[in-house]
DNA sequence: CTGGGGACGGGGCCC
DNA sequence: CGGGCCCCGTCCCCA
């Protein structure tokens, strides 16, 4: 029989990379600035950015057909250039750092493409790599009559680039592209807070009074110490019994409907819980038995 | 072996 | 953002 593991929501492998715990005991700057970052697509915009306007003009980056995915592998900058690699080659590209680039009107720019590109490093100009997350490494996407910055992740679509790096920075790139691995173990979770909670598994910093067994969380306690003083809060209708926990009530009442959750689809005979259908299903079922 | 109770872990939601 | 609560679920144990 498969056992599902009692953590069932962990996020299991799927990446090497690992963060620095040091943004758990701390919410400085480290949580933009110790994690690995994956590489996701990014395409250049095909007209001006609303921020500072130092990303390269789409009119100076053709997409030549040979290249593909090439790598930004250096940071650009103002009156810089960029170079982009790819298996074959590396061109380097002047940076359009105004919005009065002559070639943004260009007739070309209506018949570009949408580039697509991977980023490695932070691409954003220094200015505003102090105080944003790093946006780019999501999906940027735009057309000509309507720029859009959207998520490479989710495809939520932001008006101005600043609203995509908020976006990514609270709810996607972690979710998405980020694993937090415990220090004690070796789960890993998709978000801060779930692991967070689970090193909690691991200290239990809720003490027991009576008997000083530990728990991780504030109500597993309360739960706990209703084992002590026999409290059953949760009563059942159907019944004189009555619990200490609403989920074991809950799987009780199970008890007393004859049409029980979890149904065999063979035999359409029902259970009470999915490890007694699980069983059923294992031993063989017989829909004529 | 089956069914059920007790205890507890984890994410989501709400405040 | 964090705590409390809810819900879902598993594991262990026992009748």
């Amino acid at each position: 029989m498969i056992k599902m593991p009692r953590s069932f929501l962990v996020k299991k492998h799927l990446t090497n990379k690992k963060p620095n715990y040091g943004i758990l005991d701390s919410k400085s700057d480290a949580l933009h600035t110790s994690l690995v970052y994956l590489e996701v697509p990014f395409y250049i915009p095909s007209t001006p950015q609303p921020l500072e306007g130092w990303l390269p003009g789409p009119s100076l980056i053709p997409t030549p057909a040979s290249m593909h995915s090439p790598k930004v592998d250096r940071l650009p900058s103002r009156d810089t250039s960029l170079s982009l690699h790819s298996s074959t080659q590396e061109i380097t590209y002047p940076l359009s750092v105004s919005h009065n680039n002559p070639l943004r009107d260009s007739q070309s720019l209506g018949t570009m493409e949408p580039q697509t590109f991977l980023l490695s490093q932070d691409f954003r100009h220094p200015e505003e790599r102090g105080s944003l997350p790093n946006p780019l490494l999501g999906l940027v996407h735009s057309s000509v009559s309507q720029e859009r910055f959207e998520c490479f992740d989710c495809h939520k679509a932001y008006f101005t680039f600043s609203g995509l790096a908020k976006h990514r920075q609270l709810h996607c790139e972690w979710q998405c592209h980020k694993y937090f691995c415990c220090r004690y173990c070796d789960k890993e979770y998709v978000s801060l807070g779930a692991l967070k909670m689970h090193i909690r598994t691991h200290t239990l910093p809720c003490v027991c009074k009576v008997c000083g067994k530990a728990f991780s969380r504030p109500w597993l306690l309360q739960g706990h110490i209703r084992t002590h003083t026999g409290e059953k809060p949760f009563s059942c209708p159907h019944c004189s019994r009555a619990f200490a926990d609403r989920s074991n009530l809950r799987a009780h009442l199970q008890t007393h409907s004859d049409i029980k959750k979890y149904r065999c689809k063979s035999c359409s005979k029902t259970f009470s819980r999915i490890s007694l259908l699980s069983k059923h299903e294992e031993a063989g079922c017989s829909p004529l038995s």
